[in-house]
DNA sequence: ACGATTCATCTTACGTCGTAAGAAAGGACC
DNA sequence: GGTCCTTTCTTACGACGTAAGATGAATCGT
């Protein structure tokens, strides 16, 4: 027998399952067409068959993420028909609007937890996939069933989308001891900033996630409750 | 005399200045060493003298949009001494929070829609410069003034700097015409999600700021109050 | 005044990146 | 077997970040 075995064949899917993977690994500066050829065991060129440019491929892998929130968020309820939850056999309430949405958000932000890159790629991305609309059309879709105006839905949209974006990653970490600051800055700095002294003083920080040391879960959830009890105000109001 | 005229000799701060304008000029991806050295009319290793790295004159970009937005929201009051409006003569009224925080939020916006490029810049960057904390310094004294606890405050800081951050840039565009969507597909998309479309045609687009077709100032302002509202809840409830 | 030293800038070169152009290896079909 | 697609690979080019060190200009000790 031949000592090389058959190769299963390319494919944009495989392409982006291996880009992914890259990323996930090595980071973002890692996807290079070299290294996501390697990773698929074949050379470079070869991907431009399935992929226009790299900016193709990494829209690719934005689409992928939003793939996977649709799957963790929405699954099984969209190939049926647009609306999911609202003609689906339990109707819900319109006052629990905010449950079914927080839900939403939370898996959707379990799924950037584990791809940290995906924020900043979104951030350099122009276009935003088509795959997008569908996550609008379901949240749109719950909160007009609510009672809210597609004025309000819109701006929610636009709230909860910059939240999920808005990583915050490492935008706040009071004690970086592993970069070049010495002990005398550390000083200087806690006498600059009295205030952020008594806060790192008081704030116990104890879970770290990997979006960065500062963006724990209790703290997203906190503003996405406030966002949404803000937006709770404005149902059946105009 | 002789035809060549003495040039003004490089510095970091030059060098900063001329990074930036290419990046207004041209885009993050322009910011090149040999470009940014061209617009400076010398070498591209002649920036080396004062920049370590290409990563650290990105830094610096994040480090020169910080100090424009210290500029524009804390003017004249920080190299006094760390506590700004705290000490200064017109004590605001626990009450107004809301607004001198807003001021800060519109004026920080302000400078980010100058610099479209930031929010990428900040999302693939991992540390803060250091000014970055004079920004929060501020928030957090005037919210504890204001009747906050340290804990709230530091939740503040995430949830504001994420709105920030939180660009949203292009997220949502109904009528994106220029790229290569043809009619059948608007048409197509406009069928699979019904509450989308009438979304479209409910909502007036008519103004288009820099950072985004839908990131308008009104629904940046509309999030801000969510959150600023939300916010006040807590006031001296912990 | 003048060689030595330090500072600031430039020259050259290397490895890596994205990717254009087209050759080569299969299969499929006649 | 020959012809034609489909898929993959080879080679090559220009742009990028930057290491190594040369080059000119300023400063200084004596």
């Amino acid at each position: 027998m031949p000592a090389r075995t058959a190769k299963t064949p390319l494919s944009r899917e495989r392409i982006l399952a291996a880009a992914t993977a890259v990323a996930d690994a090595e980071g973002l500066a890692a996807v290079t067409m070299r290294r996501v050829a390697e990773a698929l065991d074949c050379e470079a060129m070869s991907l431009y068959y399935y992929v226009k440019d790299k900016s193709q491929l990494l829209s690719g892998l934005v689409e992928t993420v939003i793939d996977q929130i649709i799957a963790e968020t929405l699954a099984g309820a969209d190939q049926s028909g647009p609306q999911e939850l609202s003609q689906s056999g339990s109707n819900p309430s319109t006052a629990d609007w905010r449950e079914v949405v927080r839900t939403r958000c939370l898996g959707a932000r379990k799924v950037m937890l584990r791809h940290p890159w995906a924020p900043s790629l979104v951030a350099g991305t122009a276009v935003v996939p088509p795959n997008t609309y569908l996550v609008f059309e379901a949240l749109v879709g719950t909160m007009i069933e609510a009672g809210f105006s597609y004025e309000t839905a819109h701006r929610a949209i636009h709230s909860l989308g910059s939240m999920l974006m808005g990583f915050t990653q490492e935008i706040f970490e009071p004690d970086a001891a592993d970069d070049g600051t010495t002990a005398e800055e550390m000083a200087a700095m806690a006498a600059a900033f009295p205030h952020l002294g008594a806060l790192a003083g008081s704030v116990t920080h104890d879970q770290t996630d990997s979006l960065g040391v500062c963006d724990t879960q209790s703290e997203f959830e906190f503003t996405l409750n406030l966002v949404l009890n803000g937006l709770d105000g404005f149902r059946g109001n105009d």
